[in-house]
DNA sequence: TGCGAAACGTACCGCCAGTACAATTGTTAC
DNA sequence: GTAACAATTGTACTGGCGGTACGTTTCGCA
């Protein structure tokens, strides 16, 4: 088994699924990029849940595991690609909901903020193995600098919710402090409610907003 | 060392430090426990920061790793041990500070819950390595019932704020709701802080107490 | 005294992120 | 035209770690 340093037999294989052949490839030959590469690992999170090896994701790109590491670089990489996936997407959604649904009037600060913690839970829902994968990637390091991936797949509710509370005048530290609840809030009862969905999304975003802006809610409780 | 002569071949090895002797322990023996082998992994993981290996926790046990995972169990039940000793830390800090530094009419809403979240922040910068491994441990799984491990190592907060609040009438599932964004609120504030340390402690706590209660806070920016 | 149960540590296994290296093709020099 | 070099790939391997099988030793009880 298990030749030598030089191999002279390389038929008896093909369990990667489709890997391309050895060496450079030829010029006009599909090449994947960085970009194919971060998509095809969403496809294979999406596929094989947050823990997937990185052969499989090599093996959804077509490529082999160094590519991977070459393109994008090792798997932390991929998880802030794919949190930087995940942030777009709220955006997106977000800029859909603000152009149809509300009226100019109706853009006060509780509002605006409910929609855009509506569209993340929904999208989490939606995307609940690439949110935990990403969520799983953020922790790996021991507390040194690259962090901050869950906080970049939520960061868009910062800019409605420092809107939204500029009524006071406060100063950097504080909004930076203000961020990091905010973002670290919207994370932890995404992920609870995403273990246990103990009530509607719509229920979770009413009291979200209200937790948030105590005067503009509205009680959301059905019992009682 | 500790290397008896009656295994064949065991003389090329002591890695594992304080080991035992094999086999079943001498009555008299000082056998570690449950509660000896969590206060050695604490040890272990203040020593050598959060990704200590298994083999290094036992190492500091005095005993085998299968030791380890038959009296305590993998090692996410021992980050959730340690969660649950950070968690009576916080409750202990809470204690002597609510009998010491304030006057019973002192306790409203807000300064309670400050004396807390001050407790809970000075207690994480102290324990660094342990906030960061039960902080790891908890996203391992990838999402099933086990989690909640920082949930428990920041529950402390939550009677306080529930308490605080009060005043509103409201349901369950708010409550719960507004736990889980109270408790990851702290985590996220904690983590971003204990990574970049940008403020004061006490300039943090003033913000999340103003983020939590806009109302009772008092500004905090030293700078216009 | 003997024998099963209890408890331990050594040595191992499987797995997986990350890497060394040969293979293969594009490209330039002469 | 062709030979050397640069570019780029996938295969096969390594190292390390979480978790476990198994032999070893002692206790408890008949």
């Amino acid at each position: 088994m298990a030749a030598r340093g030089t191999l002279p037999a390389v038929e008896a294989m093909a369990p990667t699924g489709a890997s391309r052949r050895v060496g450079r490839p030829t010029k006009d030959d599909p090449v994947a990029g960085p970009d194919e590469i971060v998509d095809a690992a969403i496809r294979a999170v999406r596929q094989h849940g947050p823990e997937v090896t990185m052969d499989l994701i090599a093996a959804e790109a077509g490529v082999g595991k160094p590519t991977i590491y070459r393109s994008v670089g090792n798997r932390e990489a991929i998880a802030k690609a794919v949190a930087e996936h995940l942030a777009v997407q709220v955006e997106s959604l977000t800029q859909t909901i603000r152009r149809g649904d509300f009226s100019s009037a109706e853009l006060r600060d509780g509002s605006q903020f409910h929609a855009i913690a509506r569209a993340f839970f929904e999208l989490m829902e939606q995307e609940r193995n690439l949110f935990f994968f990403v969520e799983q990637g953020s922790t790996s390091n021991d507390g040194e600098q690259p962090a901050a991936l869950v906080e970049r797949s939520a960061a868009p509710l910062l800019g409605a919710f420092t809107a939204a509370r500029t009524t006071r005048h406060i100063g950097p530290n504080s909004a930076r402090t203000w961020a990091y609840a905010t973002v670290g809030l919207m994370r932890s009862v995404a992920v609870a409610w995403l273990r246990d969905p103990y009530c509607s999304a719509e229920e979770l975003t009413n009291d979200v907003v209200e937790f948030v802006f105590p005067a503009s809610g509205v009680p959301s409780d059905p019992d009682s």
